[in-house]
DNA sequence: AGCACA
């Protein structure tokens, strides 16, 4: 009983054509593990990210005597064997063949099985995991359900290259905390391909989204799903669904105007009211939109995030009792866009419009420019959808006084834009500790140039949060394309 | 840094 563990160092291995490698960095590739094994022969298998590390891998050749010529050359070679700078370790495999080398959810194709692991379902919203994906492309289509595995999402991407550019940058990642409910720990995203090629996604909901075709109906039953998760965790707090929602504003550093707020929620649908008031000693703020729907997905989309970088201005929302504001229209505490400025009726542009660029933009149904899709089906990417962008404001006089009428499909579907590039590419553990809303890209913190109390008349708005949601900016920004580059850091671990 | 679980 003292001698048989023993036997797991082996100092005289049968030679085999499989080898085993380890110490490799754990994103390794097959490309890699091909690139340091072909010079010494020819390689029928490969097996990578193996083990709980995901830092060892198997390759098999075909002739025996060439996996013998690998390890006698690095055996007295003076330069060890490496992958992105990692002294890789080899010896022979003590099997003969690499089995099972692909199993199906290896075989690459355009949709991701991605599972979520240490979250409950209702922790990462659709729109998180959309944000998230879209980083390396369009994604068409999102469906999630909890199985045996856990909390899981299929991902649709236009082709089989970028759906393998996201598993490649993400597998294995985390989440960051700062898209995540304070409770969840760590969550990890496993992910491998899914069979699937075209995901039947039947309505827009809580659980699955077509971004290819904003008209699907929403399903009804979906949106109570919304709204059910606010319901307290110990049952005691039920919180009914309401279009104002009611915003304590925590850690308020920088002031905080009805414009910054009518650009932040204005990310989700119109805004109808806004009123600023204290309570205790507190900032709240009372935001009114046309329905419970769209203040279900405002709700859900920033509870808790934070308006300025740097944990400034956090968010936390829950529902008003009131369904109609009744507050002046236009003074410093409040607002209502619903009726039109006075002082501006002879002028050409309503005084919303530079204020709240994206207003007009987000019902696409309103605007001349937006493209239907036809059929539902987007094969590529389509650079008619950018109409839906908020960057596509109508030019000065043609908005419509209809712009807040009631919106013809459901307001959330503009968040479901591509972003502009993964959080978690961005704040990866060694460049940049996340912080509470590391998202917020182009340079506007509150100490910089940007003031957050002032809305700009080019109709650029200030707030970072409306930038995440890649939707309350009036700027299309460039690397928001599907598609094009690979975010920012996922290379940065050569070396 | 020491062998794969589909």
């Amino acid at each position: 009983m003292s001698t048989s563990s023993q036997h797991q160092f082996r100092y005289t291995q049968t030679p085999s054509k499989v080898l085993h490698l380890r110490n490799l960095p754990w994103e390794c590739i097959e490309e890699e593990l091909k690139e340091l094994c072909e010079p010494f022969g020819k390689i029928v298998n490969t097996k990578c990210n193996v083990g709980a590390n995901r830092n060892q891998a198997f390759v098999e050749f075909a002739d025996l005597n060439q996996a013998i010529s690998m390890v006698s050359y690095y055996a007295s070679s003076s330069e060890p064997a490496q992958v992105r700078g990692k002294t890789v370790y080899i010896q022979y495999s003590n099997r003969h063949e690499i089995v099972n080398n692909k199993g199906p959810g290896d075989v690459p194709g355009n949709v991701l099985l991605v599972t979520i692991e240490g979250v409950e379902a209702g922790d990462v919203s659709i729109d998180v995991i959309h944000l998230v994906f879209s980083a390396f492309g369009f994604v068409h289509k999102i469906a999630t359900f909890e199985k045996a595995a856990g909390f899981q999402a299929l991902i649709q991407f236009s082709d089989a290259e970028t759906a393998s550019s996201a598993r490649n940058a993400l597998d294995g990642r985390s989440i960051p905390r700062y898209l995540l409910p304070d409770h969840v720990g760590s969550c990890h995203l496993r992910i491998s391909y899914s069979a699937h090629t075209d995901l039947n996604i039947k309505f827009q909901s809580y659980r699955s989204r077509d971004y290819t075709n904003p008209y699907l109906p929403v399903n009804p039953t979906a949106i109570e799903g919304l709204i059910q998760p606010t319901i307290g965790p110990d049952g005691k707090k039920k919180e009914f669904g309401s279009n104002v929602l009611l915003a304590s504003i925590e850690n308020m550093q920088y002031a905080v105007t009805v414009d910054v707020l009518h650009t932040v929620f204005s990310a989700f649908g119109t805004v109808q009211k806004i009123a600023i008031f204290e309570k205790n000693g507190q900032t709240q703020a009372l935001i009114q939109y046309p329905d419970v729907t769209t203040a279900a997905i405002a709700r859900e989309a920033l509870e808790g995030h934070c308006i300025y970088d740097g944990g400034y201005c956090k968010l936390h929302l829950s529902y008003s009792r009131h369904t109609d504001l009744n507050v002046k229209a236009f003074s410093d505490k409040s607002r209502d866009y619903t009726i039109p400025d006075p002082s501006l009726l002879g002028a050409q542009v309503p005084a919303t419009a530079w204020q709240n660029p994206q207003a007009a933009a987000i019902y696409p149904g309103t605007v001349s420019t937006t493209a239907q899709v036809p059929g539902g089906q987007m094969p590529s990417w389509d650079p008619t959808m950018q109409a839906v962008r908020p960057g596509f404001v109508p030019a000065p006089g043609t908005f419509p006084a209809q712009t807040y009428a009631a919106p013809p499909i459901p307001a959330y579907y503009p968040k479901a834009l591509p972003a502009a590039s993964s959080p978690i590419a961005q704040t990866s553990p060694i460049t940049r500790a996340p912080n509470s809303m590391g998202i917020t890209q182009p340079g506007i913190s509150p100490s910089g140039n940007l003031q957050p109390s002032s809305a700009s008349p080019t109709g650029h708005v200030s707030s970072p949060l409306a930038q995440t949601s890649s939707l309350a900016q009036g700027v299309v920004q460039p690397n928001a394309r599907p598609g094009g580059m690979s975010p920012p850091g996922h290379r940065r671990y050569y070396g």
